[in-house]
RNA sequence: GGCCUUGUGGUCAAGAGGUUAAGACGGCGCCCUCUCACGGCGCAAUCCCGGGUUCGAUUCCCGGCAAGGUCACCA
């Protein structure tokens, strides 16, 4: 067999030498212990929280040895694209401040262009054509119908299913009938022949798995598609190679293909980076447990927890905490230091696989806010009204100096009392709410209304915005003790039958006047933001209801 | 089914041939308290199973079992 002809045949035209690309694409001028990581989703316009786990572990190994974090498209399959794409994945990252150094759309240094796996198809080829040529790949004439008798066959026969061996019926063509079909306009593929069998075992240092063995790769993989485009394999084979990556932290989903991979770069005679399979994020669903799913896991989204308002800075902790068991202790003995300051190692990366827990995340986005100035709180809250609040939740910011001390007194933010409840941005707004509107009762009077109106009477009475606190809130217990209630907690509890109930009581009759709700930040502190007016005018609306 | 990976409380997990087996989240209870919140204190709960090695295994070895992943002209 002429393979020399065969690759002109399959793969007409004129390629540059290999050796070509490999001056085109020079080893990097990078310190020795720096690494090349990459993201490289495929451009189907949905990015998820398994994306930026392994995002967040490759741009922290990059940056913390002095190496580059790029952005590949791996566009090679035409039907799982989606317009713009690109664009929905790179603002979703940047969001979590995933800073990459280059790659599609990003700028920076374009040595290693293109980016998209699309546009590199004459680099392919060549290899492709070079494969060919040294007898190491061939055309495979079988169509899809042939291939899905092929394996339900082999599922029949209890064999392993694919390609391969006495299966891989196109390996052992001849000439004659190789030429035949390609004069008859057959359609084909080129698949890699492989050299191994599946009976060897071999060791591999897994980055973050340790020691782990694999089977050898027997199977004549895909290598070219019908199209003229390479499969993912062969891609990330010749894309890792020449844009120089180092170290490639993906999910152990890929673990499985690993023996492909691994003949892939021997046949084609390159070093190949070293590879760290993360374990994937997984889900309780009943009784088991399972990857969280793009259909079922509106978690699984990123853009879940833009709606929702999650600060991005806390997604990003609990990805670290997640990601490196030490990290959570590092975080708490330097809560002051930036983020980037955690040695981060592979090597403490989880080996099995961590059910996502909602809990975990909303305890961190608590803290992270409660940390938050009233000026960053403010500038976070008004992002994200800017964006998903009602058209009356965006009025909130009209007036930035009140809000500012509502954030300031109510939310306690800068100070040392401060609410640490708040998770969201859309859970804060209904607190902020207390102070725009007075909104829908959403708690009822538990006294009658006759109560309610003589407490509301009395307080009225004695009311001045003026008052301190403590001023404030005897007089609230002189209004309790003169109706019937006991202005001492000890003295109710100690006989809850002598009187009409406590202050506690009292207090929760004016809360629902002004606010509508039985639960609300210190009363005083609400009362203080809203103004003598607005107050008295929510407290005199209540009278008579 | 084949192959690979993983197995410490409900969750994330530290850990070493001998420990009262850390810590965090969640749960529960108590205290503080005008409600919510904050804060403080406390409680319950774990080494997958069976052999072996050993004076001693949750830790080392073997075998099970279970869970997860993967078996495309998708990545």
């Amino acid at each position: 067999m002429d393979c020399q002809k065969l690759a002109e045949r399959l793969l007409p035209g004129k390629y540059p030498a290999l050796s070509f690309y490999e001056e085109k694409y020079p080893p990097r001028a990078l310190g020795r212990d720096a690494e090349v990581t990459r993201l490289a989703p495929s451009p189907t316009g949905f990015i998820h929280l398994g994306n930026l786990f392994v995002a967040i572990a490759n741009e922290r190994i990059a940056h913390q040895s002095g190496g580059v974090m790029y952005l590949r498209i791996e566009d090679t399959d035409d039907k799982r694209r989606v317009d713009g794409a690109v664009e929905a994945v790179k603002n979703a990252l940047r969001y979590f401040s995933i800073r990459f150094d280059e790659g599609a759309e990003i700028g920076g240094d374009d040595t290693y262009a293109p980016w998209y796996q699309r546009q590199r198809a004459e680099i392919y080829r060549a290899f492709v054509k070079d494969l060919v040529a040294r007898g190491k790949a061939y055309p495979c004439f079988c169509t899809e119908e042939e291939l899905s008798a092929l394996r339900e066959a082999q599922t029949e026969a209890k064999k392993i299913t694919g390609y391969y061996g006495e299966y891989a019926r196109c390996r052992n063509l001849t000439e004659d009938e190789i030429y035949r079909n390609l004069d008859a306009g057959k359609p084909f593929v080129i698949r890699l022949k492989s050299e191994g069998n599946a009976e060897h075992k071999l060791s591999f240092r897994d980055e973050i798995k340790g020691d782990i063995t694999v089977t050898e790769n027997d199977q004549d993989v895909v290598i070219l598609k019908s199209d003229g485009i390479p499969t993912y394999h062969f891609a990330h084979a010749i894309d890792d190679h020449f844009m120089r990556t180092t170290l490639v932290i993906r999910g152990e989903e890929w673990l499985a293909s690993l023996p492909i991979h691994l003949e892939l770069f021997s046949v084609l005679g390159f070093d190949r980076p070293r590879y760290g399979h993360n374990c994937s994020l997984m889900k309780q669903d009943g009784e088991t447990r399972r990857k969280l799913s793009k259909r079922k896991d509106p978690e699984l989204s990123l853009e879940f927890y833009r709606q929702e308002g999650y600060f991005p800075r806390a997604v990003r902790v609990y990805m670290l905490t997640l990601l490196n068991s030490n990290f959570e202790e590092w975080y708490r003995k330097n809560p002051e230091k930036p983020l980037e300051e955690f040695p981060f190692s592979v090597r403490k990366m989880g080996k099995s696989g961590a059910l996502f827990d909602l809990d975990k995340l909303n305890d961190i986005s608590k803290n992270e806010l409660s940390c938050l100035s009233a000026e960053e709180m403010y500038a976070f809250l008004k992002e994200w009204a800017d964006e998903y609040g009602s058209a009356e939740e965006k009025k909130y910011f009209e007036n930035r100096d009140y809000l500012l001390k509502v954030l300031n007194l109510v939310m306690g933010t800068g100070g040392k009392k401060r609410r640490k409840d708040i998770m969201t941005a859309r859970q804060s707004m209904t607190l902020l709410s207390y102070f725009f509107r007075k909104g829908n009762r959403e708690d009822a009077y538990r006294t009658d209304a006759k109560t309610k109106d003589d407490i509301l009477n009395a307080f009225l009475n004695t009311y001045d915005c003026n008052d301190d606190a403590q001023v404030w809130f005897s007089k609230l217990k002189e209004v309790a003790s003169s109706l019937g209630f006991a202005a001492e907690m000890r003295d109710y509890k100690a006989d809850p039958g002598a009187y009409k109930g406590s202050v506690s009581d009292v207090a929760e009759v004016l809360r629902i006047a002004t606010t509508g709700r039985a639960n609300t930040p210190d009363l005083w502190t609400v009362m203080r933001i809203l103004g003598a007016e607005e107050t008295k005018k929510r407290i005199r609306e209540e009278i008579g209801t």
